[in-house]
Formats: C-alpha cells, structure tokens, sequence
DNA sequence: AGCTCTTATGAATCATTGA
DNA sequence: GTCAATGATTCATAAGAGC
C-alpha cells in the first residue's frame, strides 16, 4: 500500500475544513513562535497569542480521531527580563476548549544557543505538551523503546567530561550501578525527558525540529499507514518523519516558498529512497 | 565569623511574623505538592492550591530583599490521566501578587521513579521556578560553571571516574578559585536544564530535593553569610547545604517530628565536622 | 577504516540606538 | 513615552579535512 504525502499550501484554519472530522491519528507541530517584530515569519505578539492560536486548535480538535493525539512544540520567550505567560495561558484555554492536557514532555537540547546575560542561563529546553481527546487513545510505547546494547555502550565510550561531570559527579550516585542495571535488560522504556541535538544545519531554512523529534512522536502515538498533520509545517521534518515510517501525512504552511522547498526536498528525497535505499530513513 | 543555623516548628505564614522586611537573600523550597489524600503531611486539595499558597508566598515576598530570589520546585501531579494545571495557575498568581517570573528552570532527574502506565512514561524532571522581586537581582553565574567541552578529554581517559568525581567535589567545597586559575578558559556556563539524580534512599524520610540541589542555588544567588529561608523544610536538606556553605539559613516546618529530625541530623553533622573536617562539604 | 582537529551555526537574549 | 532593528555575547554538535 502506497504511502500519501500531501501538501497544501494556505492558513490551516482554512485548508482543514476539507477534511471531515475524526480524519486525523496524530497532530505534530511546532507553530511560529510569539514574537514582537512584525516582518519577520509568523510573528504574532506575545498578547495576541492565544486568541490567535485558539481558532485553529479548534480545527485540530475537530479532525482529531478520538482516539489521536495532538503534539506542540512550543517555548515562550523572555522579554524584558520576565519569560511570558502565554503558554500558560494556552495550556488552560485548550482546555476550555475540551483538549485534555495528557502530558507535558521536555525536550533538553543538548546544543542549545549560546550566549550571555546578566540574569539568565542559556535556555536548554522546549515544551512538547501532549493534549488528547479522550482518556483513552493510542500509544505504542514499545515503538520508542531504547536498545540497551546499542545506547548504552557508545554513550559511554563517547562520555566526555562534560557528561560524567554534569550529569553524573554533581550527585556522585552511580553511573556504575545504572549502567549495571541497563545490561541486564536489552530494552528500556523512555522517559518524559526527550534528549536531542537541534540540527545543525546545512539547511537553507531555520529547520523547526530535528527529524528526529517528530519520527519519535510518531512511532508512539500511530501505526502504519494511520494520517498525521503537520498544520504549520515548515521546512516539512514532520512529511519527512511520516513518510520514511510509512505514514501518510498532510503539512499545512502559509508561505508559499515553505510549501515548494518541501515539495522539492520530498521528491528529491523520494529519488534517493530509490538510489540508495539503505541511506533512507536515517 | 559563625553561621547561623535556626529551625523553626509552625506554619510559615505564622512564624515569618517575626523577621522583618528585606531580610532573606533567597527563599528557595518544596512545598508539599497538592495531594486528594488528607491525613498526609500537607494534603492540599489541587483545587485549593492556589489559595493555600498566596498567603504565604506574600510573606516570602516581605521578607525577601529586593535584590533577592525565591527558587519554587514544584510538579503538578497527574489524576484521572490528566495533568492538573494548579501549578500554571500559580504562576500566574504569583505574578499577580507582585513576583516576576524570571525563569523556569527544569530539574531533569536522571534516576527518576520506577513505573509504568499505559498512558505516560515516568516522570524524568520536575519544575524549578525563579521569581524575583526586581529586575536587577543578584546572580553569581560563576559559582556554578561546569568543565567545557574541549578540555578534559584526553584527561578524562587517564582518570577514570573516580577521579573526575573527586575533582568536582572539591570545586564544590571551595577550591573553585585554583582550579579556574588552572584552566582559564576551560570553565563554560551551564543552561537552564539541571541533571541530578534524586538522592537514593536510604533515608528514613522522602528526601525532597538532592543536597546538589539546593547548593547549586545557594552557590548561584547568594554570598557568604547572606540569609537562606526555607519555608517548607522537610528533612533539612536546605539547611545543610547552606550551612555548608557558609550561609546562615532559616527553616520553618509544622511537623515537629520534622524539627526534630532536624536539629538532631544537624547536631550529628556538626559534630562530624568537627572530627573529620576533610569529609565534610561532601 | 578510525582518529584528531577545524569550522560553521542554531526558534536566544539583552542593551543600545534610532524612528 | 513606545516599538523595531542591530550588535555583542558564546557552546554543543555535525560535517569535513587531514593523517
């Protein structure tokens, strides 16, 4: 069975009233992000923020199955020296909306943007908050189960100073004794707290999330074949993601260039799925 | 010059009656979180959390100085497979009553509680909210640099973990200054995430946060003999990391089996300083 | 192939300048 | 006064070059 991938080029509020409800297994995105400059990509202020997200989650909810979950990537911004409520803000007129906050997942970037300020450290981490529509929906949690064998061991023998002093030596508890643990067992299940480097970037555009992070995503909360929707789709890492798992997908962008770059990038990746395709899906 | 050590048996919002305005440098603590069962130590009802809060956060607002910082570690507990939102909507509280939300730092705890659920993973990092009471706080971002990357690699591989532990721990009780003449510029600042493990144990108390933890703050936002309160102290970790430091500290707690658990532990470790002066700061 | 070393750069943030 | 644009700061990665 072939795999569909879709782009639609439009405001999503929009284009998603061609889908009929309960269409969807999956929602992943990570929208533009609250910003003051009015010219640059999306930039919707820090005020306005939740008014303007709320009609489109409506959408989502609406082609949601109810048995799908809804994925954002989001952090808010420090202005003035304060970070901003709104994504509090979000979280709690979501659930007005009638989403259900299921999780709130912590994506730690491990090479996150450097920098210096006077009253702040340089911001490590994102919010992957998990709504869904009904205390029962679809999780594959042996899908993203880490290899002990093959994890465990490379990380080690990589282990740097900087992992053994900051992850392990500020505690002085044992490395020794988990790593004793791991071996036993070949498979581990993940935690809320997702590891992953932004991707650096030989990329034309400011890639939102690396692949690696929707293909995550993915694997836990569908199956084969099931639909995915990417309503702010980028640079299209989620179209990428869905489609190397053999997923079917929609990604949504209003800016035409995003929608003709992914469409390019796709069938050129599709060429080389079928060059090379061991080099695929990696 | 000696350091000051007091615990204090009552309610916070009581006892702070007694210090006058601007007192503390930092109010850093782990309330008891909101819980449905009431005959625990602290059972708040989530819907009542808020309000059980502000009171008492409008004392720590009093006697905080104005250059000074309130470090809250908190996690909202998950219930009918939902996350409750009383910690958002505490945050937007607190604003209200005057704090700024400065930062959300995420404790990321490595050796997190074992479990599973047919609709989450475990719970790998907890929230650690810095509210200020002005812009201009002190922050001393060098007490906490980390080891860069480059550096210690080839150092690494001949010293094993041991070693690497013992070094850090000496940074920890006060070599610091020798060890950044040595290295210069092989000192990097850390993010906003911090990995430390949760303190194995076999103590006899639900150890709330790692010694690690406290201190890394105390190290960050105060100076020698500044005044450290903890409203909700527990088992006194607080204390011991401050008193450890150098820092005379205040912690208050209704439970008087905790006070006493504390002033004892405290004894205990004073008296070891005075016998083994080389262990302590460990 | 496996190493070391070098280089570019990423949803950042703040202070300053200018409209 | 508000708002928008610019410069300075700075580190974990991947990718590429050289051996």
């Amino acid at each position: 069975m072939r795999v569909e991938t879709n782009v639609l080029q439009g405001d999503c509020e929009e284009e998603l009233h061609r889908f009929p409800d309960d269409f969807f297994d999956l929602v992943i995105t990570s929208p533009p992000y609250a910003d003051r400059r009015q010219n640059t990509y999306g930039g919707v202020r820090p005020e306005e923020y939740v008014d303007w997200f709320l009609p489109r989650s409506e959408q989502f909810l609406r082609v949601l199955k109810p048995t799908g979950s809804f994925v954002l990537n989001i952090k808010e911004k420090a202005e003035n020296g304060e970070r901003h409520t709104y994504v509090l803000e979000l979280i709690l007129a979501l659930r007005q909306q009638g989403w259900l906050w299921t999780e709130e997942y912590i994506w730690h970037k491990k090479n996150c943007y450097p920098g210096k300020w006077p009253n702040r450290f340089r911001d490590a981490w994102e919010r992957l908050l998990h709504f869904t529509k009904s205390r029962k929906f679809k999780m594959n949690q042996e899908a993203v189960m880490v290899p002990m064998g093959d994890w465990a061991q490379p990380r080690l023998k990589a282990l740097g100073k900087n992992d053994v002093v900051r992850f392990d030596s500020q505690v002085g508890s044992g490395f020794g004794k988990n790593i004793a643990n791991w071996v036993e067992r070949s498979m581990a299940y993940p935690t809320n707290v997702v590891h992953m480097a932004t991707e650096c970037g030989n990329k034309n555009h400011s890639a939102a999330f690396p692949l690696a992070l929707p293909e995550w995503f993915i694997r836990l909360f569908t199956d084969e074949h099931d639909w995915v929707l990417d309503p702010f789709m980028g640079s299209g890492t989620t179209l990428r993601a869905a489609s190397a798992l053999r997923r079917n997908s929609v990604g949504i962008d209003i800016l035409k260039e995003y929608c003709a770059l992914t469409k390019r990038q796709f069938e050129e990746e599709q060429y080389v799925l079928f060059e090379e395709p061991a080099s695929y899906g990696k």
